[in-house]
DNA sequence: AACATCCTAAAACAAGTGTAATATTTTTAA
DNA sequence: TTAAAAATATTACACTTGTTTTAGGATGTT
């Protein structure tokens, strides 16, 4: 069905793994590729170096109990990181800097997206949040992620001058940009660009946060300029 | 497969529309609310209204050939309305006005979304530019949009301070934030909102305008403010 | 040792898939 | 009206899909 010729090498993942997250890992990379629904649970099994093709079905239930999963999974990693932010954050009293808060929501998805060789996390994220039409960006599968939606609430509260309905809109799409920066950073050949591309996207990352304070009209407190 | 109980009644088109098209509008429909890979060609055609359900091979070849054919009708359609707001802003010497050029590029996709019912355009652009991760905005299928091509030149002129590659990537976002907002718009519930919510769409695109115009750096030379 | 638990393998199934081939109708042109 | 062309319908087929079922094999605990 065209998609034939896509890379079908079993994940480099070492044995280290167990099976139920290379199921996830795999899943994802698929899904990322070829659209929530254009990978088949028997590629996904065999990418994840199962010859059960039945795994998922056994692990997960379901295909979008597999899907949900992913999600999840992706969230527990960066509720850790957030954890910690925002506890630094309340340390140094910045925690009614917009700017900071901005980065809290953004920098943990920054670093899955570096830590992952395939770069999959923004592309999947982006195809399952279009697809779950999901009225807030907080609304999880059941149990939300205590820090994700705290830094949000902080969010809501210095986003200034715009009725709070025009600022939930814009956070969503703000996040969509995001995750379509991330995507294409890596997605473009970068002999497109000559030498001036800069691979390190921390270089990049103060214009990114910097020029989102603005569609939302976040009004930084502490000692960070509009843009860079 | 979960997605069973899909509205699957006919689409309220009278006879008046070509089977070709009805396909195509059909199956913008259903892309746009299942995904790309989540409809199938039976579907469409059901959806239709044709018992025939290997009308799409016969008039678009393959299920590519019809994704492409939807996405090139859009297109055809903002072509003529793209080409005459350029002459206009050429008439009243407005070419080099960042936010007219700008709204060369978004209104005629506004306009798209409201004009259908269905709101499906946003939903169905926006997964098509995730899954075929074209380097280029404007890069289409063979034959490229004129009046589209030389609006995205004329903006690239008017971004400043920034350099291209950054100006590109951030074109492409600010694209897919907006069309997320018109996803988004007509998607939520009204209700959730409360009496603010201001239907008219027409009245938020001048804050919606205004704040692309900052991640983008566009420098307004005529009568327009960076915001509302 | 035996046991239970967890995971993987393999086979089977009904339903749905894209596409092709052929027949029928409808439209167009002469 | 008649012939050619375009569009629609019908049937068939080989293949893939998600899921279930059944069987086999680790692994660790008592």
């Amino acid at each position: 069905m065209s998609n034939v010729e896509i890379a079908m090498d079993a994940l480099p993942a070492a044995e280290t793994i167990d099976g139920k997250t290379r199921l996830i890992l795999a899943g994802e990379q698929l899904f990322a590729q070829n659209g929530i629904n254009g990978a088949s649970m028997r590629e996904i099994a065999t990418k994840a170096g199962q010859g059960n093709h039945a795994a998922v079905q056994y692990h997960f239930g379901s295909r979008e109990g597999l899907v949900r999963a992913i999600f999840d999974y992706r969230m527990e990693q960066m509720e850790a990181e957030r954890g910690a932010m925002l506890q630094r954050a309340r340390a140094m009293g910045r925690l009614k800097d917009a700017r900071t808060i901005l980065e809290i929501i953004l920098l943990p998805q920054l670093h899955l997206h570096d830590a992952d060789g395939n770069h999959s996390y923004a592309s999947f994220l982006s195809q399952y949040l279009l697809q779950s039409r999901s009225p807030e960006f907080g609304d999880f599968s059941g149990s939300e992620p205590p820090h994700l939606t705290e830094a949000l609430r902080l969010m809501r509260e210095r986003v200034d001058y715009i009725p709070p309905y025009v600022a939930q809109r814009r956070l969503i799409s703000v996040s969509l940009m995001f995750l379509n920066i991330l995507m294409r950073h890596h997605g473009t050949d970068e002999a497109e660009f000559g030498e001036s591309f800069p691979d390190a996207l921390e270089d990049t990352m103060e214009q990114i946060v910097g020029s989102m304070c603005m569609p939302l009209r976040l009004v930084p407190t502490q000692g960070a300029t509009s843009d860079s």
